[in-house]
DNA sequence: GTAATTCATAGTAAATTGCTGGGGATTCGG
DNA sequence: CCGAATCCCCAGCAATTTACTATGAATTAC
């Protein structure tokens, strides 16, 4: 059970648009330096981010992306369920009503998975994108400990 | 992020090997037909249990499967673990020390998988195959409430 | 007008998943 | 001892997913 590059590049690129953002709009050229990977890649990223409006984009020449509204309200959790569809690694246990299972009548690993969907989707959305921003600042700046 | 079939399968197979095989051990076929489930894909996943120690095998006629050791003592977490290999979504945060990533320095991500991996651990490492056990009991008999 | 950018779509090699199949080894019941 | 029921081991394979790469167009600052 992994996340996807998706994910993991994405919510990298995130903090770093946020981070180097504040001014002016960051290029995909300017993420994938830092961050080391690959241009075309982060572009789809972006796009996908765009697209579910976490990000907003400049064209042009100097143009860019920035974090669209207020940081401290989006969560890790939107932007990994944007980059990887929804988070739960098993769907029978989900929020929807349950679909083909024969044996949901005496199915304990139900139980199961829904405890792992509900403690993975509590941890990802109270962590927010300004949570990681302020760390990164202070993490560059040398104050940061673990914990 | 999805957990596997081998994951969801075996769990079941655990399950009712556990609740089935208290007196005489439980054939692949039996399994095979309770979970609705192919016996040769089941055959491998307890090879798999059984190569880890959480269930003993019988062979010849009458042979089959049953949980080896104590049901209280095994975790869900000790069960995914040997079908999916370490359960950590981001192995960049895992307990090994890190690796290659050059970000590391000013990688406020890791802590969202650190955050990540931990919470799963703990979810999946304090439910015990007893608790499944006793819950598909009840169930079967009409008491069990949800929560 | 030209260089720097985003945008959209398509292709693709490698890995993973979710099985299926063949043939052997072991044991019980008669 | 025979035969049926069972576990055991390993190989193969089609479909899907992943992680990119490629191409080229549209937009904008200077």
């Amino acid at each position: 059970m992994k996340l996807s590059t998706k994910g993991r590049y994405g919510l990298r690129a995130m903090v770093d648009v946020a981070v180097a953002g504040e001014k002016a709009p960051v290029s995909i050229q300017a993420i994938a330096k830092r961050q080391d990977l690959s241009e075309k890649y982060l572009e789809q990223l972006l796009g996908m981010l765009k697209k579910a409006g976490l990000v907003k984009s400049i064209r042009g020449n100097q143009g860019g992306y920035q974090i669209e509204g207020d940081m401290a309200k989006i969560s890790v959790g939107d932007i990994l369920r944007t980059l990887e569809g929804e988070l739960l690694p098993v769907e029978c246990a989900g929020f929807e009503e349950e679909s083909s299972c024969k044996a949901a009548k005496s199915c304990a690993t139900k139980y199961v998975w829904k405890k792992i969907n509900e403690s993975l989707e509590y941890t990802v959305n109270h962590i927010t994108l300004k949570e990681l921003v302020d760390q990164t600042k202070s993490m560059q700046a040398g104050t940061w400990k673990e914990e």
